[in-house]
DNA sequence: TAGATTGTTAATCGATTAACAATC
DNA sequence: TAGATTGTTAATCGATTAACAATC
């Protein structure tokens, strides 16, 4: 019965690709041919037999004694995330969130490519930002279409959550990204992933808590 | 070696915790005194089993035909997590995701409390951003002491982030919520946790990329 | 009492870690 | 060749799920 929230085999693994592959662009840049296992353990802060075994999801070989060559890491990654050519988005709700998204660099070097937003405010409807123009929710479906948006960011107050989602759904989109903390519901062949900030810092709270506020010791 | 991120028992629970907590404080809200966990499930889009396992945690029982009571499990979260009363809290980097947080109704309703935001831009200094004034870094020390922060949540771009931690340490902060993807390390008294927007997306292109993203059958 | 819901104990599943063989 | 690093196979660990007894 319970849609769960997603269902996808290696999740832990896929949640770290992302940092491999901002190394792994770096190292790259800076004309790295091979990379250990090893570095990446020290980069990612986590045992060298767990990015090995990591990167087996890519289905790159490293070589013995060498390590694994950059630009090959970088691609399969790439390949496996559906990064290669970045996906065009739009984002619904420009407020600060959405803009600050809107922004983001490391977001629109990775994967996706938010070509238009959507926003009701009559003073923001028109307007560009970050060079994208922000439309009305009345061209939502027509937009999407045109456009043929697969994938939606939605950073919309959570009343309006479920609509929005709704006629995202309508117009043919198949995967929400959602950072409202409203319990949405979306048909079985759309997929979404929440955003849950607060569970950050819960864990965060949880060991401040667990140690004692004041204990001053070293 | 390798210091791990954050090291602690019941991850997944404790992430869980917050978004319980919303949901019991609108039962709470509407007068609800009792929540089966099957409720919570629904909600969750989680087993109710899980919900059962999870709320062990907060050592409150429930009542076998009639469920939990409401009330208690707020306050027994709340302990947990230690937002029983809000804790103080600065924010090191007043950019446009900075100040979304700043704006962040339900960051300030769950936990924590912002009272003082740090940036570096002239035009940003002795303004208020909802409510809070942003304070040039040279006053981080001072003020770290003054207020006794302990908890610090830090938007800078990736090249400053290292030594603005390297500050927070210094001004005697234990906890710190890093929203920068640089390569960051803190003394073994502080905890540490890196929010990573990449990797929720990461997950969905990668479901996305799986179906194959033109497959347009119901 | 009968029945719904919790709590407990065990089973399953998957992720991480360990040990070590393979290899350039 | 010797040695460092990968890849494989097995062990461990922890989270989720299942089964069912306890209880109001």
């Amino acid at each position: 019965m319970s849609p769960k929230t997603l269902k996808i085999d290696k999740l832990p693994t896929i949640r770290r690709l992302p940092s491999y592959l901002q190394i792994l662009r770096d190292l790259s840049a800076k004309g790295e041919e091979f990379v250990s296992s090893a570095y990446l353990a020290d980069q990612m802060q986590i045992e060298a037999i767990l990015v090995r075994k990591d990167l087996e999801l890519t289905g790159i070989n490293g070589v013995p004694r060498v390590g694994f060559r950059t630009n090959d890491l970088v691609s399969a990654i790439e390949k496996f995330l559906g990064w290669g050519r970045a996906l065009d988005t739009c984002l619904v709700g420009a407020g600060q969130l959405g803009a600050a998204l809107l922004g983001h660099r490391e977001l629109n070097n990775f994967g996706i490519r938010i070509v238009a937003a959507f926003d009701n405010n009559p003073a923001k409807i028109g307007t560009s930002l970050h060079g994208v123009t922000v439309f009305p929710f009345s061209r939502l479906n027509e937009l999407l279409k045109r456009l043929t948006i697969l994938l939606a960011i939605v950073c919309v107050p959570p009343d309006v959550a479920q609509s929005v989602v709704d006629q995202l759904v309508q117009g043919g989109v198949r995967a929400i990204w959602i950072f409202t903390s409203a319990n949405i519901t979306v048909p079985e062949h759309v997929i979404f992933q929440r955003e849950d900030l607060l569970s950050g810092l819960a864990v965060l709270s949880a060991c401040l808590t667990r140690k004692g506020p004041v204990d001053t010791s070293a």
